[in-house]
DNA sequence: CGGAATCCCCTGTGATACTG
DNA sequence: CAGTATCACAGGGGATTCCG
């Protein structure tokens, strides 16, 4: 890593006036386990969200979430479409037909996600070039960093 | 895994309607690397949401970052900060005391996910009761299985 | 205080092969 | 088609130690 972030400023340090945190999801002061951490750990992951929009556009068999999704492996989906039924945001259907059949589909909780994901794309497309130069600066000014 | 899922449906097969994404963040159909992605690769890690959350209540030095985001270790702090201050959502800076003395402040863009944010954890306050009872059925109906 | 550097484990994820 | 079962691996992340 680059030889220890050395850019300081010349004005002098202020007393941080302990603001207090307006937007505290938790109901005390000391942030326990913020209810932030269950949407994390269930839509932080690396192809929920991805899985949710496409099921946006309606039900999708397997097969059809694996085509949409570039570069979700058979197995990943697998995993992710459980982990969202288990957790009542995705119906799975399995119809007796040969060869077998399957649909998945938004629940209502589902489905009142979608409002969110909308949120953060929308965000997304908003703010991408604003990011994409500040990591060109950053990158610039810090010269073989290893940031991600 | 519990015996291969099994729970199936008397009813036909539908003939799946293809629906049209109506929320496809994308411009064309074939997801190629939906713009959400660089969201979720920027907030949707384990600490990124927590310290703009409590960077939403005003600036904060390096330790008190540390004692309010529970559970977090000083390695994942830095790095967290850091990425943040690379894509320009966090500002960092350096007075030169000694010991030195660093504050962290969101940035104008930085500010604007302080919205999505709180949505999310308004959603997640709001389903949570809804989600451990659908996981517990599903815990249920499904004994020792290893979805998570 | 605010890190950087190491060591190390564990989990998420991919690739591949097999099955009802 | 829609999975399941294995193997294999990179990287996320924790704990600890050292530094300006």
């Amino acid at each position: 890593m680059s030889p220890t972030h050395t850019e300081v400023t010349t004005a002098p340090a202020p007393t941080l006036a302990t603001a207090p945190a307006d937007l505290d999801p938790c109901g005390h002061e000391d942030h326990p386990d913020c209810g932030i951490r269950d949407v994390l750990d269930r839509i932080g992951d690396k192809w929920s969200v991805l899985v949710i929009v496409e099921l946006a556009g309606g039900p999708r068999r397997f097969r059809e979430l694996q085509r949409a999704i570039h570069g979700i492996s058979q197995r990943m989906l697998t995993l992710t479409v459980r982990r969202l039924e288990r957790d009542g945001l995705v119906l799975r259907t399995v119809y007796p037909t040969v060869p077998a059949q399957v649909d998945y589909r938004l629940t209502e909780t589902g489905s009142s996600l979608t409002h969110l994901v909308k949120a953060l794309t929308d965000w997304s497309l908003t703010h991408r070039p604003v990011i994409a130069e500040a990591r060109d600066a950053y990158d610039r000014d810090h010269p073989d960093h290893d940031i991600r």
